[in-house]
DNA sequence: TCATTCAAAGACTTATTGTATCTATAATAT
DNA sequence: ATATTATAGATACAATAAGTCTTTGAATGA
């Protein structure tokens, strides 16, 4: 159990257009390279984003993708559900008479870790950036 | 990024194992049918919480599986990390100048849910516990 | 001692998910 | 129109999850 890659490109990327420039948007291909991974596969990921309403995209000459208009509320929870989904972390396939009380233990300490991701926004992570 | 079966296993298992007498093992036939899953397969799952040190195997007639005798002070962290390892959820792969402020978030999360994980006991489940 | 009962360990499947790449298509600015 | 860019789909490969089968070895009871 891991937070998959896609997962860090998706928080590096977004932390890289918080930073640019509102309205000239940033090609894949930069974006890519500056990560070591390929343009198609990491616009796959940033599709999601898009349709996270995150980040908005632009087709055609200096086109590429931008930040959306909600930017100072975007999380870091956020981003991490618009990749790896929002299904429960844990889940107890058996049958009890009732609900499982471990499962309820998990779920509290997932909802700890959520917490945290959800408090923390982009806009916190700005100034002392450092993707480079 | 979810939690393994073998995870949900090893708990229930585990607990289990608390509620049941600490002087006679339960052997791993009955644990294994009592959540539907193979006793080979359940057998490798809880040689990893023997060499964890929390549980001991009896071989042998009458023999099984039996809580050490540290059983109160188990944690379900300590049965987590025995069945998923230790390495961090995340990992961010880029030769960053300093430390990586994604990560450094990321693993505050992480911690949060840990914190919880290890606060909890078996112990504390016994008393409401529902395995059946 | 000998057969029986049990766990341990390793080799081996199979299915699912992660991690991509390549190609073709659609949109857009010049 | 054409060059440039994102989108979508097909495809490939690797890693992990999930589990079975078989053999080995230890303990016990008769």
């Amino acid at each position: 159990m891991r937070f998959t890659k896609a997962t860090n490109y998706a928080l590096h990327t977004m932390l890289k257009l918080f930073e640019a420039s509102p309205v000239k948007p940033i090609g894949v291909q930069e974006l890519a390279e500056m990560q070591g991974v390929s343009p198609t596969y990491l616009s796959k990921i940033l599709t999601r984003l898009v349709k996270a309403g995150m980040i908005e995209s632009v087709s055609g000459v200096n086109g590429g993708y931008r930040l959306s208009r909600k930017k100072d509320d975007i999380t870091f929870l956020d981003i991490i559900h618009a990749i790896e989904g929002t299904a429960s972390l844990f889940e107890c396939n058996f049958v009890h008479g009732d609900e499982c009380t471990i499962q309820a233990v998990m779920k509290e300490a997932e909802e700890k870790m959520e917490s945290h991701l959800k408090n923390t926004k982009l806009m916190d992570m700005a100034s002392k950036a450092n993707i480079s």
